[in-house]
DNA sequence: ATCTATTAATAAGT
DNA sequence: TACTTATTAATAGAT
């Protein structure tokens, strides 16, 4: 819909197809704010350019907000944040011991977790790259697809993978968190034994 | 750009509106591909129907990383935000105003955005129980080509959120630990100022 | 930015 | 939902 008939590809000029950019990019915009609008949708529009800028347009209409499993989660993590930070619940010495060997236990499980993490990437990037270096031409319809199934099994099974890792670290993080609290718990009745400690 | 001008506001007959949405969401798609492909942009468009379907496009096929992107821009805005609050160093007026509008659109993205979260997880079983459903001869390889990106589109929305809320957790979790440790560090120093405690 | 010839999108009808 | 067509809207190239 201009003076000449555009071809649908990469336009090489660089002063044309910023003007262009700039131009549809409204356009764009415009329909997208249109379209919520006439039908009563919900629309979100990111556009990056290629220098990097970004301009964005959302109906922002349904302004719900979710609690959801994880949300739910997160604040009970918060509210038992809150009570362990209060400084009445102490450990005895001994079990300070235990504890910091427990750390150190737990700052080895991060890191392997971690390891595995990158792992899981390289993995990954290792079937891609096979699938970039592979001459299109040479190869067979039936052993690309062949590839993309085992594209698609390493990457469930990675994804299950990580998922367990994830499940894993939690749980074990809240298992410590337990024990911190019975550590706590045991050293606030030995203190009490010994009447309140009063600064000197 | 049809027999009559159409006024840009909610169109009350159900089954018009229906047909517009249905036009102009092809058209929309379409633009946003044309500008992607042109301009040598990253696009990310998702559309929700009044009835709760979803629609989406992404260019470079990932949805997830547009969106990483976008909040880098959000950081950087907020960052810019920080500077523009100290009363030395205000930008112009009308910067300043630029700044409160993309920020507002920012924070109504991501409402909208969650919100879209949870539709999106229904939208995926939507299309999972359609694809079961569907009688596989009757349906064109278009279609169930069409049906397969909406899936992975869905998928990748919902993936990116589990990540991001289980990072979240993990990192809460590790920095309840360091509260912990920290806490009994104060206790076993309160302790050693009374002498080693003694069973009675 | 602004202008306009031209193409593209689409509203209404079928 | 798909096609047709009159009409409006978007925009390519020029300024």
């Amino acid at each position: 819909m201009g003076r000449k008939k555009l071809e649908i590809k990469r336009i090489e000029n660089k002063s044309s197809r910023q003007v262009t950019f700039s131009k549809r990019r409204n356009g764009l915009i415009e329909k997208a704010r249109q379209l919520s609008v006439l039908c009563d949708a919900s629309v979100a529009l990111l556009v990056v350019s290629a220098s990097g800028k970004l301009y964005s347009f959302s109906s922002g209409d349904n302004l719900v907000k979710i609690l959801d499993r994880y949300g739910k989660q997160h604040d009970d993590d918060l509210k038992a944040l809150e009570r362990q930070s209060n400084p009445l619940n102490c450990g005895s010495h001994h079990e300070l011991l235990e504890l910091v060997e427990r750390l150190v236990l737990t700052i080895r499980l991060f890191l392997s977790f971690d390891h595995k993490g990158i792992r899981v990437s390289c993995q990954s990037m290792n079937i891609c790259s096979k699938l970039e270096e592979s001459n299109v031409d040479n190869v067979s319809v039936g052993s690309l697809v062949q590839l993309e199934e085992q594209l698609e099994n390493a990457l469930s099974v990675t994804r299950a993978r990580k998922t367990e890792l994830m499940l894993k670290l939690v749980e074990n993080l809240k298992e410590k968190e337990k024990l911190l609290e019975e550590e706590n718990h045991v050293l606030a009745s030995q203190i009490t034994s010994f009447g309140e400690p009063k600064p000197r």
